[in-house]
DNA sequence: TAGATTGTTAATCGATTAACAATC
DNA sequence: TAGATTGTTAATCGATTAACAATC
């Protein structure tokens, strides 16, 4: 069973709330209180909760722990992901600094890139590759989901390279559409088209 | 009127693939045309063309520098908002280079940081100002929109000055959730969930 | 004309919210 | 108990897709 791609979302953040919340000592939370830590209702909350079927101590919040695991159960895979970023400008390095030291079953083990100055460095202890060995090092490495921060113009090569080598999922930063097979899932992401929706509605409230 | 969320996202990414026809001698395109180039549909095209109230030169398709145009009355204010970027680390000179220069009625006119070494550097011809003069910078220039890249640790205090500031778009870079009054347009960007959502959908193909 | 394409209404799908019985 | 909170069904909302008459 797939739960809905907007309530995967929300678990992944509820999440890192949670995480928080432990840090300060918290052990319980009612679905109030984490609905108001994001811009969320408590029905929402407790929809989401009762997708991934666990059930709160009643009448004292939900395990702050418990809940922290069973989401894990489901975000992560057992063993997790490896992870490649590819195109290391400031773009790729802001994205791997970000990741990298972030508990989490997804781990950033290689970026690549073209410029061959940039080889054999290491970003925020992950090494650089040069992007002609990438069918290789994601083979060898297993990695299955890579992050594509490349130039525009070079991101439709990359790409073909990236599903040719035997990539599953692809998060892209670039400012054009990718193509990829059906098998393949892809997520884009459009830094313009974000800014261009937030000045519509700052001139246009949704009254 | 107002339209619908996904179909302002969706006209911003017409018009770059239009004007990306434009440079290439295009004059016309038909709906199908246009989906293939976008994760989409001809009649959602037509849908979203039918909102900003555009029709065709019928059995022709769409004159491409004419839906440009109506695309733009739409998105763009008559003179264009003006825009910070508050934190200049690796995401925020990322933001910053990404936009400078792509011709948009959107204009980044100021960075911010809190690093003292960073003040009075110019990045892709955008100077860095001390954040303690934001209300001051933002004010004079007419600043509207702000995006946010600081450390989650200052996020929540860096978006009450800006809120102070009158900033009245805000788009959210940081790994935690902001607050604004109701009349602030607040949009959230979260990689990590993104990049969690990608993982659970690899593991998990939608059927 | 026949075929391709459009603009628009109606049906469907997916996600959110309202309502409420059950529990502590 | 009364009040707070939950889990879940039903209603609503928003966005996509199907269907189709109209146009060139």
């Amino acid at each position: 069973m797939t739960l809905p791609e907007r309530t995967v979302e929300r678990l992944s953040e509820y999440r890192r709330s949670l995480l928080q919340c432990l840090e300060e000592g918290k052990t319980h939370i009612f679905s109030h209180e984490l609905a108001g830590l994001h811009h969320n209702t408590a029905v929402q909350v407790r929809r989401d909760i009762m997708f991934i079927g666990y059930t709160s101590m009643q009448r004292k919040g939900y395990d702050v722990r418990e809940l922290i695991d069973v989401i894990g159960d489901i975000l992560d895979s057992g063993k997790g992901l490896n992870v490649a970023v590819i195109g290391i400008g400031n773009l790729g390095r802001a994205v791997t600094t970000y990741f990298v030291g972030k508990r989490s079953k997804l781990n950033i083990i290689a970026t690549f890139d073209v410029d061959t100055t940039k080889i054999d460095r290491v970003i925020s202890g992950v090494k650089c590759y040069p992007i002609n060995r990438m069918k290789e090092i994601v083979e060898a490495n297993n990695i299955s989901i890579a992050i594509v921060t490349v130039p525009a113009d070079s991101a439709a090569e990359v790409t073909a390279q990236l599903v040719e080598a035997g990539i599953m999922g692809l998060m892209n930063f670039t400012t054009v559409p990718l193509n990829v097979p059906d098998e393949v899932y892809l997520d884009e992401y459009d830094m313009i088209t974000s800014l261009e929706k937030v000045a519509y509605f700052v001139k246009s409230p949704r009254n």
